[in-house]
DNA sequence: TGTACATCAGTGAACGCGCGTTCACTGATGTAC
DNA sequence: TGTACATCAGTGAACGCGCGTTCACTGATGTAC
């Protein structure tokens, strides 16, 4: 049964919006097409309706990922942010929480292509944080993209290693809250 | 055929240093048993004289990993560590290089006995920083702790992060280096 | 505006394939006498 | 020490299963007249 123009683009963003949450959750292996689609309330003979493969939906899925993280940064204080995303709760949410840290693992082991697609993301929230600092020296600049740079890395450590550890294990706790504190004072 | 108890000893052993090695390069989905065994030399038919599960193989490879990992720190100057842990060679050493940045995407996504190799290795690590700075006050060992545990995240999410991006790219190459930097000086 | 027809998103069965795991079998090792 | 036999690591075929992908078909949508 054929769909209204503004339904196939609906399903093929609601598919997109399923496969970044699964994609996080448990990773690209470890999830399948029939499944993703099935969780989208769709079949699975479709999905070829609108990807070409699987590997070209985990980059549409990544860059639909990274996007929204980047939209919950602004406006937002860097210090609140950073407190939000070595929380517990953040660590605990791995199907809706940060692309780069849920995907960053998997990404190493993908072709370029989906490497790329990370990289644009992420250079697209250091242009966000850079514009939020306001247009100051070429100088300034640069040290503002350094200190952007290292404080993601930073950040993204703790969570991944926090996530590492068994649930609810002191350790897990311990990594999230002294990252936490050594980035604030830090900065 | 039978084989001798050394013999098996030594199959074992190098059933899980190759399995170390793989996981690490393409991660855990991303390697079968029967190549795994293959690539060791063996049959994969016997793996479960070995071994109760592919998970289980899982559990050994990461101890083994992260011990390689941590004898590597034995006796080296914290800052040439970083120094090795943050360059290009050990970037694209996926491997062969550390195995909390190569596997803790995975190991987020496994159940908690697995995790529990994780942590343990890396507590193992902690240890070693804390026993290298020498025994002094409780207060101070908090203090080093901390510090140890915040390198830790923050090296390895700069690692994790530069491998996430196209190779040769200069982001990629711009982590490391930022990063590097960065750890040094607040040290 | 109303009718006839082409389009194509979505369906669900089917494809070959590689996965983790099991099993009957082999034959050198290790043990009991 | 020498012989007979039980053990069990390793082999390779086979298991069911779920994977990514393909395909003939359906039927409402969108278009041409």
């Amino acid at each position: 049964m054929k769909v209204t123009k503004a339904q196939v683009e609906a399903n093929r963003a609601h598919i997109v919006e399923t496969a970044s949450t699964l994609f996080r959750e448990r990773g690209y292996d470890g999830v399948g097409v029939a499944e993703l689609m099935a969780t989208a309330g769709l079949t699975h003979g479709g999905f070829y309706r609108h990807f070409g493969s699987k590997a070209e939906l985990l980059a549409e899925a990544v860059a639909c990922g990274v996007a929204k993280t980047k939209s919950l940064m602004d406006g937002v204080d860097m210090a609140d942010f950073i407190r939000h995303y070595l929380s517990r709760e953040h660590r605990d949410d791995r199907s809706g929480g940060c692309t780069l840290a849920a995907l960053s693992g998997d990404a190493a082991r993908q072709p370029d292509a989906i490497k790329a697609t990370f990289a644009t993301g992420l250079e697209n929230m250091l242009a966000d944080v850079l514009a939020a600092g306001g247009a100051r020296s070429e100088e300034a600049q640069q040290c503002a993209r350094a200190r952007a740079i290292d404080t993601v890395a930073h950040a993204l450590g703790a969570l991944v290693l926090s996530r590492a550890c068994p649930d609810d294990s002191p350790l897990a706790d311990e990594i999230l809250q002294t990252c936490r504190t050594a980035i604030l004072d830090s900065r």
